[in-house]
DNA sequence: GACAGAACGGAACCGTACGTTCCCTTAAGA
DNA sequence: TCTTAAGGGAACGTACGGTTCCGTTCTGTC
């Protein structure tokens, strides 16, 4: 249990935890802050990352797999198609996801893996999409890119600590779902839905 | 009309135009992007404002005075409790006054006036969202405080260029508004709905 | 009970970015 | 022609933050 490795492995654990709070609440923020809300040293962040950007790819890498992993849990579901997609977004907004993916968008450069994983993240989100709309549950003219910058609102909620966010996340979710759900008297939306292209835009280096 | 006060005056102008689009777009941009996209030097910049603070502060006065502008004009209407809500909310979002005043908050210290005008634009919000409530148009559940998050939200939305995430944020209203409104088969909105403090929390220098 | 070396803390280094100042040029009005 | 408001933009100083580096500590081993 005890040991210089044991540390090391606790360490490692640590450093991930603090570099997701700390770059969920400000992407722009320094190592050095990363490195203190772990309570470590700069050498311990160093000599597991070689730069920042090594850090802040395998942060967005481990938030896609989670999105991914919530997915999937949601679409082996059996019962109720609503209540399966309702779920899932409730998963999605509780794992934060799109804070990380999003947010430090831009901010580096995205590797192949990435890549990768962004690209069956997406082809899972259309399947629960499409699941939930053939059966009949969701509002026809809503699109799943419509459904991506939804989750990015709610993501863009940050008010008092953690808890309290999570909380007022879950009710302008909750907000959003009655909107979302047919049967409803819904109005036409106006204007075309959010385009793949549009929001994979902002991957671009130079985002 | 020629002559170099009337050049000043347009300079007055273009500069305001400027900074409003170039600090909408990025708060923490530097004062020579400004200066850039007005196509003026810095000096026309720093001979009408003593400081980046100076001109921040008048850009966030005047999108406050256009949020009580707006919400006075809604409250003047006599028609449709509903509609006139809804032509606010839709004006609100068109003068985007939301990223002026909140993805500002706390990156320069507020003077009095602002702190009036605030307090007025507070006032007038409750006024508007009281005369909804009781019209019953409004879904009881919801404060006035959840639309003032709510604006935010979409006012978080920033897709392609100006004219598109302008319909995009309209899009996102409409869906919203129809969770909003009466009658409509909701469920019980989870959590309490944010407070004045916790709006406020935002304006501290430390924000 | 020394020793090799992994793990680490944190000061120092260095490049960059940005607010502000300063000086020079321009041209309008007298 | 002269004064002076107005402006352009280089230069300055500072602060910030990513990265490196060196000294220290502690573990597992001979």
């Amino acid at each position: 249990m005890s040991g210089r490795k044991a540390q090391a492995a606790r360490n490692d654990e640590l450093i991930l935890q603090a570099a997701r709070a700390v770059f969920t609440s400000d992407p722009g923020a320094p190592i050095a802050a990363v490195a203190e809300k772990a309570g470590v040293g700069i050498s311990a962040l160093y000599r597991r990352y070689p730069s920042k950007e090594a850090l802040l790819q395998k942060l967005c890498g481990d938030g896609l797999k989670l999105y991914i992993e919530v997915t999937e849990r949601a679409l082996a579901e059996e019962g109720d198609a609503w209540e399966a997609f309702a779920g899932c977004l409730r998963g999605l907004v509780d794992a934060d996801t799109s804070s990380l993916t999003i947010k430090l968008a831009g901010t580096f450069h995205p590797t192949e893996e990435l890549d990768r994983d962004a690209a069956r993240a997406g082809v899972l989100a259309e399947e629960i999409h499409r699941r939930t709309a053939e059966a009949g549950a969701l509002r026809p003219d809503v699109t799943v890119t419509d459904i991506s910058l939804l989750l990015e609102q709610i993501a863009s909620i940050r008010l008092g600590d953690e808890k309290r966010t999570a909380q007022l996340r879950h009710r302008f979710l909750a907000l959003a779902m009655d909107a979302l759900r047919v049967p409803a008297g819904h109005r036409e939306l106006p204007g075309p839905p959010p385009e793949d292209a549009e929001l994979a835009a902002r991957w671009s280096p130079a985002g």
